[in-house]
RNA sequence: GUGAGUGUAGCUCAAUUGGUAGAGCGCCGGACUGUGGCUCCGGAGGUCGCGGGUUCAAUCCCCGUCACUCACCCCA
């Protein structure tokens, strides 16, 4: 066996189903609020994510799937969206094309990084990302969409949290200000921080550390160095945020691991979900287009990690139960069983059907592994009477239908008896809901 | 990259203080020659992760290696 290689992952049957449903609600909820499905490609120039993530970020420095193509090109699968999606944002002048730029994508990122609970080698993001609008008013409605689509999944245990980083003007201030109040207590810090003390301060915040919590609670808020119109811009954010009754907590030791974050930065945490509890997260990124190449717009968007999100997601149900398994008994029976199940079919109905010669117990047996509501049964003496023998399976009673109107029938009992219970095969996700 | 734990049937797990392995569930068949779910009976299915060492003999002991899991780092 040739197994799958390390952080990689099959989706299986059985768990496809939150993912279809997942894949579902996250259309559904962007599309409410005016977001543009792209799709990009999954391999791109390196370069875009040394400028676009950050040269000094971990993703860039030891995470990337990088190498040479056959071309001599220097190119690397994505490890994460956003640069991809501000280039296709630049290339494609999207802001010509589409009325508000809001765009989504959803598809598989590649990290080289130990494998964990709800952390994969090839995972799979949520990417949604609005460029050209500065107003406050959009990042309430951004974290707000984000807290939507969390409820919308059934995940109840999530928490949001939110902070400002500033801007290219104040951040520079609070870091210094930062190295200041840590003074000579730098020494009794963590080796990990002492490290980040030296490369990016704010890092200190994310210290989970027993014996640096004393130092860094002592440590002064970004929050509290905000010039006028940062400190405008969240209290703006965070007023909307009320009055749009989003549950959140101010938290001063949220900041994100990426180098491009400005003003809002966001993260929804989720229950159970191991160590890796970010659902999702992002915030506002106002330099980032400017530096990649484009027109000085800014941005805002988040990431959300859809294992993660299908991992906290209540148990769904189910594969579809078919509306008919068809049961044929003899040589003589087999064709006309096989021209049935396509008659069903085509009548949108959900049909199987055994194949080789099994016998009828077999048969029946399989039909009600597969929850099947309804048995159709042709044998010599239905062929021979031109009928078909109908068996309920829950009730485990049968009718004989003339083959004719077995299509009609069974379609007509699964119609809706009225617009208020739409047959369950209309649906567009194949659940069984169990009536 | 670091640390810890775990690798035995399709799945969940036993067992052997070293003598080549069992259960439950699942699957297939029978009891019931054309009637599922319950019950009973039977059957198939295992390089005991891989390689090496010790030994008359290794699934068990030793070394190495790989994989998985969880955690660190970092992040979705």
């Amino acid at each position: 066996m040739i197994p799958a290689i390390r952080g990689t992952h099959d989706i299986l049957p059985g768990e496809i189903e939150r993912w279809q449903q997942a894949e579902q609600v996250v259309r559904d909820i962007c599309g409410r609020y005016g977001y543009r499905e792209i799709r990009t490609p999954v391999i791109e120039r390196e370069e875009l994510f040394a400028k676009g993530t950050g040269e000094t970020t971990d993703i860039v420095q030891k995470e990337m799937y990088a190498f040479q193509d056959k071309g001599g090109e220097r190119v690397t699968l994505r490890p994460e969206a956003t640069p991809s999606m501000v280039r296709a944002f630049v290339e494609h002048a999207l802001e010509q094309h589409l009325p508000t730029v809001k765009i989504f994508s959803l598809g598989p990122m590649f990290r080289y990084e130990r494998p964990q609970k709800g952390r994969y080698r090839q995972f799979h993001q949520l990417d949604v990302e609005v460029f050209g609008v500065s107003d406050a008013a959009l990042d309430a409605e951004v974290i707000e969409m984000a807290a939507a689509l969390v409820e919308a999944l059934g995940i109840e245990d999530a928490e949001v949290v939110v902070n400002s980083v500033g801007c290219a003007e104040c951040r520079p201030a609070f870091g210094r200000a930062l190295v200041t109040a840590l003074g000579d207590r730098e020494a009794d810090l963590c080796g990990d921080c002492r490290r980040r003390a030296a490369v990016n301060p704010l890092r200190i915040f994310d210290c989970k550390v027993p014996s640096c919590q004393p130092i860094v609670d002592a440590l002064p808020h970004a929050t509290d160095y905000l010039c006028d119109a940062c400190r405008s811009h969240f209290d703006a954010t965070t007023g909307l945020l009320e009055a749009l009754g989003v549950a959140f907590r101010v938290s001063h030791r949220l900041v994100r691991g990426l180098d491009y974050y400005t003003r809002t930065t966001f993260e929804i945490l989720g229950g159970r979900l191991g160590a890796q509890n970010a659902l999702l997260g992002g915030g506002r990124y106002d330099g980032l287009v400017r530096r990649l190449g484009g027109p000085d717009r800014a941005g805002i968007g988040f990431a959300a990690g859809m294992e993660r999100l299908v991992l906290a997601m209540p148990d769904g149900s189910g594969p579809r139960a078919p509306d008919a398994f068809i049961v044929a008994l003899g040589d003589a029976a087999r064709q006309p069983a096989h021209l049935l199940a396509r008659d069903l079919r085509r009548a949108a109905l959900t049909a199987l059907i055994d194949y080789g010669d099994r016998s009828m117990k077999a048969q029946l047996r399989r039909a009600n592994r597969t929850s099947a509501r309804h048995v159709l049964i042709l044998g010599d003496d239905e062929l021979a009477q031109g009928h078909v023998t109908v068996k309920d399976m829950t009730s485990g009673g049968e009718t004989r239908v003339g083959r004719d109107d077995v299509v009609r029938n069974l379609a007509g009992d699964l119609l809706p008896a009225s617009p208020e219970q739409p047959a369950r095969m209309r649906r567009p996700i194949g659940r069984d809901d169990g009536d």
